[in-house]
RNA sequence: GUUCCCAUCGUCUAAGGGUUAGGACAUCGCCCUUUCACGGCGGUAAUCGGGGUUCGAAUCCCCGUGGGAGCACCA
């Protein structure tokens, strides 16, 4: 359902993002969307009908005055609220030519309770309620009134939120009531907060779907982190879609605000990673590679000598771009691991490689160990070399493994272009 | 200010009257290793404070303190 009665907020754009988000992290619907702007007769009808049984009346009051009145009830300590001025029992005379708000009628006395299905038992007395509005001067109606029309059209028997609206529920479940409906099950969520304990907001630390998405993270793995702020399942961290719906219960959720912590975040993401199987892995990885990957090896090899190290795709396509493009080779660093104490050895290697038939890690690996042992040096003092000759880095995955996915060819290509520099 | 909700390692959490208060991230140490990661093993680290109830309280009650959410002709 998009809530857009407030025309100036709401937007084509912003209701296709809503769809694109949900879409992306997998959370499939199966009717809808419904446009609260496409029900507006439907909400008339309920407004007259409520105008007729005096649930609602009219209420000619000035923002102005509203204010005025709002000012004074915080000076002197009291809660701000309207005061009920325009109650058809004050008998006040409409002025000529105001256009006036529709105003639901509040109970006076007694109390609002429900079992909220996250924090428990809340009860709300109704004087602490006031009149809320719920059509403006020109025919909109407002949120707190079209939802609860909606719910009990569509049968909504759950109304699952964040916790910013536990002070709409009691006004919400006196319009039920008003109406003669039966009320659903609430919940309502904590806010999730940075990682400072303060609130997460687009100027302070939050980073939208989309950005995730960008990122290359993996949407059941924002799924998955997402479910464990005030959600466990005993012992459990890495979980899938498919687990959380068997597992989740809605009231075992904790209803105290967390922290979402990133660092926690990124090695969830990457457990998610080492679960995708080598027959998806190059579609996903694809969109990300900011290079020609038919010109090197197959990108399934590639990205999978690198899955178990990346938390995001996009961090593994950019560790695998060497091996579509001859990298960028910096001469102090080559000069610390290539000089005379192994410049031999580095030939050597570099020939043993060229005279192998069969290009596969063992032998590569055996022809590598033999050159170490001839030359009598520890495995990095041969291995770096060859790593920062064909990466550009000092860290890959094992030189033969490596090796292997770059292929015979451009190997030797890149070992020979490396003697010229030296 | 006022209304409502909440409180276990630094963080996310498990245990809901009797446990050496468990796990994960982070951190520290060791192991593995062809670098860096990954992985394996181990360590440091918590029941906000004060009163009750009880043989016994992290757990139930009250008060403090601290945190969060709301108080719109926004959703």
């Amino acid at each position: 359902r998009i809530e857009d009665t407030d025309q100036a907020r709401s937007s084509d754009e912003s209701a296709a993002g809503i769809v694109r988000d949900l879409k992306w992290l997998g959370l499939d619907f199966d009717e809808g969307p419904f446009f609260q702007m496409q029900r507006l007769d439907r909400y008339h009808d309920v407004i007259a009908q409520m105008l007729q049984a005096g649930s609602a009346y009219h209420c000619y009051m000035s923002e102005a005055e509203l204010d005025g009145l709002r000012e004074a009830q915080k000076a002197s300590g009291e809660n701000p609220r309207y005061d009920g001025r325009w109650r058809p029992e004050n008998g006040r005379v409409p002025p000529e030519g105001v256009k006036p708000v529709v105003r639901f009628r509040n109970p006076d006395i007694g109390s609002v309770a429900w079992d909220d299905a996250v924090k428990g038992h809340i009860e709300i007395a109704n004087k602490d309620l006031d009149d809320l509005v719920i059509c403006r001067p020109d025919g909109t109606p407002t949120y707190n009134f079209c939802v609860v029309v909606d719910d009990i059209d569509m049968a909504i028997t759950h109304v699952v939120r964040g916790d910013g609206h536990v002070g709409n529920t009691p006004r919400q479940i006196n319009i039920f009531r008003a109406l003669g409906a039966s009320v659903p099950v609430f919940a309502h969520l904590p806010t999730v907060l940075g990682n400072d304990g303060e609130k997460l907001s687009k100027r302070h630390g939050a980073t939208g779907l989309n950005e995730y998405a960008d990122n290359g993270y993996l949407p059941d793995a924002l799924v998955n982190g997402l479910a464990r702020m005030g959600f466990a399942h005993g012992n459990d961290e890495v979980f899938t879609p498919a687990q959380l719906v068997e597992w989740f219960d809605i009231n075992a959720i904790n209803p105290a605000p967390a922290r979402f912590d990133a660092q926690k975040f990124d090695w969830l993401a990457g457990e998610h990673m080492k679960q995708i199987p080598a027959a998806q892995i190059a579609a996903l990885v694809q969109p990300f590679c900011e290079f020609d990957t038919g010109n090197g090896p197959r990108l399934e090899a590639a990205a999978m000598l690198y899955r178990d190290r990346c938390a995001t795709l996009k961090i593994l396509a950019q560790s695998i771009h060497f091996f579509y493009k001859k990298p960028e080779i910096s001469l102090p660093v080559l000069a610390e691991h290539l000089n005379d104490a192994n410049r031999l050895a580095f030939a050597a290697a570099r020939e043993a490689l060229g005279a192998l038939t069969i290009w596969d890690k063992p032998s590569i690996s055996a022809a590598l160990k033999k050159v170490q042992t001839d030359f009598a040096l520890k495995p990095p003092q041969l291995m770096m070399p060859i790593r920062i000759g064909i990466s550009g880095g000092t860290s890959t995955p094992s030189v033969d493994a490596t090796l292997e996915v770059l292929g015979k060819v451009e190997t030797m290509a890149r070992l020979v272009a490396l003697e010229r520099p030296i």
